[in-house]
DNA sequence: AGCTTTCCCTGATTGC
DNA sequence: TGCAATCAGGGAAAGC
C-alpha cells in the first residue's frame, strides 16, 4: 500500500535509470490498466514508441514519466501496484499489466495484483482532467501547508481529523498508515472532529506532516542495485511503525495503555487511548 | 454541500 | 480437509 514515501522512493530509484532511455515498444497484457484518454494499447504504442524519457516526477501518490515531446505517462500504484525495471533476462513477473520495452532491451513493468492501479497518457500540453491529479491539495512539503491553511480548510468540518488527512484535496500523499502514525505523533485521536482541534494542535499537525514524511522517505531509502536486483518486486515499506498494525500491543509512548483499533472513514485505525485523548466537551 | 457507504479487485486469514 | 465468508484499502461514485 504505497503512500507518498514509498512512491517517492520508487521515483528516486527509477528516475536516473530511465532518463534518456527511449521507448521501443509497449504492451498491455491487461488493457484495463490504461485509463482515458488513450485507452487503446495499440494507439498508445504507436504514440509513444521512439520517444525518450526525459524525467520522472511525483505529485502526491501519482508518478509521471515525462517524454521528450512533452507528453506524460501518469500512473498511480493504488494498493498493490509495482513499477519494476527489469533486465532483459528477467523471468516473467506475475500480474504484469503494462510493459514498456526500452531501447537497451530492459523492460519497465507495471505489475498490479488487484488491478486498482491506472496509467493515463496525456498528449503534449493536454490538461489532465482525467486522473484526479488536478484536485490534489498542496504537497506536504509545500510552504503553503501551514497551521493557518489547515485550520481554514478544515476548522469548520465535523468529520474525523483522520478523514481529513486522507482527503487528497487537503494534503496530497497521506494514506491510511501514515495518517495513523502522524496523529499518534501529535497525540490527536483520529476520531476527533476537525472542528475540535485547538490552535496548538493545528500547529503540531502542520509541522509533523512534512517532518514525518521526510523521515519516512529517508527511512525507505533503497539502493538502485537492491531495487533492480529484485527488492522492487515485493517492495513494501514496512518500517518500524509505532501504531499501524499494532492493535492490542502496549503503547510505545506511555507503555501503559494498549493500542486500540477502530474504523474511521471505512479504514482500520489504531491509536493509543491514553496518549491520544478525545476532545474535551465544550 | 457535507458526509457515509459502496464498489472495484484478489490473496491471506478466519470460521464452521 | 475444504469451502465460504471476511478483511485489507486508494479513490471514484453513488447514496443519504
Amino acid at each position: 500500500m504505497p503512500e507518498l514515501p514509498e512512491v517517492e522512493t520508487v521515483r528516486r530509484v527509477l528516475a536516473p535509470q530511465l532518463a534518456g532511455r527511449r521507448i521501443a515498444a509497449v504492451q498491455a497484457p491487461w488493457p484495463g490498466v490504461l485509463a482515458r484518454p488513450a485507452a487503446d494499447p495499440k494507439m498508445l504504442a504507436a504514440t509513444v514508441a521512439g520517444h525518450a524519457v526525459t524525467g520522472m516526477s511525483r505529485r502526491g501518490k501519482f508518478l509521471a514519466l515525462e517524454l521528450d515531446d512533452g507528453a506524460l505517462l501518469r500512473l498511480h500504484l493504488r494498493m498493490t501496484g509495482q513499477l519494476l525495471l527489469c533486465p532483459p533476462s528477467w523471468p516473467e513477473t506475475p500480474y504484469t499489466r503494462l510493459v514498456l520495452t526500452l531501447d537497451d532491451g530492459s523492460e519497465l513493468r507495471f505489475a498490479d495484483m488487484r488491478r486498482f492501479g491506472r496509467v493515463w497518457y496525456l498528449a503534449p500540453g493536454e490538461a489532465d482532467i482525467y486522473s484526479g491529479v488536478a484536485n490534489l491539495g498542496p504537497e506536504p512539503f509545500d510552504p503553503a501547508l501551514t497551521a493557518a491553511y489547515l485550520r481554514s480548510a478544515l476548522g469548520a468540518r465535523r468529520v474525523a481529523i483522520k478523514s481529513c488527512l486522507l482527503d487528497q484535496s487537503v494534503v496530497a500523499g497521506i494514506g491510511n498508515i501514515y495518517s495513523d502514525e502522524i496523529l499518534f505523533a501529535v497525540r490527536i485521536r483520529p476520531a476527533r472532529p476537525a472542528n475540535t482541534l485547538t490552535a496548538a494542535e493545528w500547529r503540531r499537525l502542520s509541522a509533523e506532516i512534512p517532518a514525518h514524511l521526510t523521515h519516512q522517505i529517508e527511512w525507505s531509502a533503497i539502493s538502485p542495485a537492491d531495487y533492480l536486483a529484485g527488492a522492487g518486486q515485493d517492495y513494501r515499506n514496512t518500517p518500524h511503525l509505532q501504531v499501524y498494525g499494532h492493535a492490542g500491543a502496549v503503547c510505545p509512548r506511555c507503555g501503559k495503555a494498549s493500542l486500540q483499533r477502530t474504523v474511521i472513514a471505512g479504514r482500520g485505525s489504531v491509536f493509543c487511548p491514553r496518549c491520544q485523548k478525545p476532545a474535551r466537551p465544550r
